[in-house]
DNA sequence: GGGCTTACTGTCAATATGACAGTAAGCCTA
DNA sequence: TAGGCTTACTGTCATATTGACAGTAAGCCC
């Protein structure tokens, strides 16, 4: 390591954050269509700056959540994603992002317009389809969050995070064909979820309507890890995690 | 966003390493008594600085892989781990540590002395336990890096980052049961390492010698991802990850 | 050749999964 | 109020995978 007269380079950090969600049977991500260069006008990931010297960066994730998509930190899953910090991602200099994960509850249609009303859900497919180029590297950093919200459906009990407080198998169901990509057999899909000791609890013996027979209602158990972990079919994406 | 008279702050960036090897059974990790302040004389992972502007994280990794532990980019496994960037974690100033997760062959007892000789293997209960606090919050960096590795080993053919080149089964179950920190039935283990294909192949028809009959030997297949994974008893360890 | 050590090969019961079909409980319409 | 439609569930059976356990094979040492 260098010894006294040196200087180690200073970078700016950044905070993104991939937002998934589940709006219409799709997996849907939250873009923010950009009011500043570079790339402005393109579509992007939330997130931006630290805000001062000692902001902690889950704290500013929460802050970015808050002020560009009107997400409280109730109800909603936020973990961190990795570290992109290629030395060209930027053209302002040298920028490394730390990105987050988060999922959030099935939302009302409209767009919280809290702050940046430019922002808009956008099915996941559409985003990385060739067409709505994302800023920077942000392409890459929805990819690595979707695959890791993929693996983590399997052995976590983050598929509960996309439903609202109670919710029914069925619903649950939805979310895994969304973000799976796939087609679950629901009669299995019910044993294997219930089997699971502490994945979901009934909540109440509550019912709700649609067209058919009422449905139970669960909420999400104190069980996080599932175990065995549900198993995905062939999914139209296999790769190495990161 | 802030306008236009706004400079976000910048940060200092750090690169630290979780180098994960098998010595002796044992699941070890490499760490370097600090020779400067802060924390000068205890032990903390290898790491450091950007060494310029324009330096590439990774590299950084490659850099710090090769100069702090004499490794070399080829039959080692690297991985991003996370970040870490709580405000006060360094005195010196805002300093956020990218960490990356290292796994690297059984090696030869010592420790490769090209130019941090104060490196030195040790298991890694030892390095949680109590008394040799590690540096910063490496405490932390480590038992996120030792989870990750244990996670990892159920899913993908990381244990064969462990071994060298070629390997014997029993091999490759201690790799597993140091790391997971259980024990394991080798006729089982037989049975489910070469179920999945493409995870080890036969190294030729070659043998190896120690007491008993000779082992016969294998290289890492092409599959990465294990599937169905490397079933893990009731580890010691059982927490969400991040 | 006997005894020791490690390497492997098999068997069987318990469990989890995948593939299907049938019943239950609402609402709507006639 | 009796279909008929829709969604919600409950069961069954063949198959695949796991966990538990015992026996054979192939070296070395004496």
């Amino acid at each position: 390591m260098p010894d006294d007269r040196w200087v180690p380079p200073t970078v700016l950090l950044a905070v993104d954050l991939v937002i998934l969600t589940l709006r219409q049977s799709r997996l849907q991500v939250l873009l923010i269509q950009r009011g500043i260069e570079p790339y402005r006008g393109a579509l992007a990931l939330p997130g931006g700056f630290l805000s001062h010297d000692k902001e902690d960066l889950s704290a500013a994730a929460h802050r970015e959540l808050s002020e560009e998509a009107g997400l409280g930190p109730d109800e909603l899953h936020l973990e961190q994603l990795g570290f992109y910090g290629a030395p060209e991602r930027d053209p302002r200099g040298r920028v490394v992002s730390a990105a987050y994960l988060a999922v959030a509850p099935r939302l009302p249609e409209p767009v919280p317009g809290t702050d940046a009303s430019r922002a808009c859900w956008m099915p996941v497919t559409q985003a990385l389809a060739g067409e709505s180029n994302l800023a920077f590297d942000h392409a890459e950093i929805l990819t690595d969050g979707i695959h890791r919200a993929r693996e983590k459906l399997e052995r976590s009990a983050l598929a509960t995070a996309f439903c609202g407080p109670t919710f029914t198998i069925s619903e649950l169901q939805d979310v895994y064909e969304a973000v799976w990509g796939v087609t679950l057999d629901a009669r299995n899909f019910y044993r294997k979820v219930q089997s699971v000791d502490g994945f979901i609890v009934a909540a109440g013996p509550t019912r709700k309507n649609v067209g058919g027979r009422p449905a139970r209602l669960f909420r999400p158990g104190p069980r996080t890890i599932l175990h065995p972990p549900m198993s995905r079919p062939q999914g139209p994406t296999s790769q190495e995690a990161t």
